[in-house]
DNA sequence: TTGTGTTTTATTGCCTCC
DNA sequence: GGAGGCAATAAAACACAA
């Protein structure tokens, strides 16, 4: 616990003394020796009162006790021994008195630099905050274009596997293959923009049923990853198109073995090509 | 004038350092 | 163990609206 040094006792005794000597000097030449000495007797307890009341009651420092004990505390904000005294000294201040206010203005000081850092740290919370809020919105739209398109593509393949049936009950079985061949060449495309970012997806649905697995998405946003991508050595040479597959329909392509862990591949379409 | 909120001065209790 | 720092708090001083 911290407690009051001796000087600081005897600081607060020769300010008490010295509010006293003021007011008797006011006094002085008004009354008689005896009333006098009376009155100052009642005017010593009074003091004494006041006195006992004057170490309890806070005394505002003056503005210019304020302005150099500002301008100290710019140049150190930590006080050592000597300049506490020289202050006492210059100010008229108790040492204990020029300690404390160090020490609340160094508390005053924390708690500005406290709202300050809060301050910048909200700040950069907001902007990541809306920058997140942005990427979500654009998130939920590219999710809902890719429900869109799956659709799109089901549909097709069912009316394609119509058509097929259809054509497989008219035609002999030599001509199936010219067919299939037309067929694949019948491509849907589709142009799409995300309204978030400036994403712009081209979509191929396939109508032939053979190829119904192939799908492409061109992706011009990097960010943007799409599961089971592969390249498609059959129409599209062209980089950075990435396949969106319908696992469903992927087990009945040759192609799928091609990358399996399981079987290693069989190189047909090298033979094939020979 | 008065009630209320804010600022300033001062105290208390705990901790660390020498 | 004394000196000094800090956090929490009290209380006086001050500002200001109603």
């Amino acid at each position: 616990m911290k407690r009051f040094t001796s000087s600081d006792s005897l600081d607060a005794i020769i300010s008490i003394c010295q509010s006293k000597d003021e007011k008797s000097l006011k006094n002085n030449q008004v009354y008689s020796r005896e009333f006098q000495a009376m009155i100052d007797s009642l005017e010593e307890e009074d003091y004494r009162e006041e006195a006992s009341q004057a170490t309890e009651k806070k005394r505002r420092l003056s503005l210019n006790q304020v302005k150099a004990l500002e301008k100290n505390f710019e140049v150190e904000n930590k006080l050592e021994p000597d300049r506490k005294a020289k202050l006492s000294e210059e100010l008229g201040l108790q040492p204990r008195q020029i300690a404390v206010w160090f020490q609340n203005r160094r508390a005053r000081l924390k708690t500005k630099e406290l709202e300050r850092d809060y301050g910048l740290l909200k700040s950069s919370y907001d902007v990541l905050k809306l920058d997140y809020n942005n990427l979500e919105q654009e998130h939920e739209a590219l999710k809902v274009q890719l429900r869109e398109l799956k659709s799109k593509l089901s549909q097709e393949n069912e009316e394609s596997s119509q058509v097929a049936t259809e054509v497989e009950e008219e035609t002999p079985v030599s001509e199936q293959s010219k067919n299939q061949g037309l067929c694949d060449d019948v491509n849907a495309q589709l142009l799409i923009s995300s309204p978030a970012s400036s994403t712009t997806l081209h979509f191929t649905g396939s109508s032939s049923s053979s190829l119904s697995s192939m799908n492409w998405v061109q992706l011009s946003d990097p960010r943007t990853i799409l599961s089971n991508a592969y390249h498609d050595h059959h129409h599209h040479q062209q980089s950075h198109f990435v396949k969106v597959e319908e696992q469903s329909l992927f087990n009945s392509d040759a192609s799928c073995n091609f990358f399996s862990v399981d079987q290693p591949p069989t190189l047909q379409w090298y033979f094939t090509g020979q």
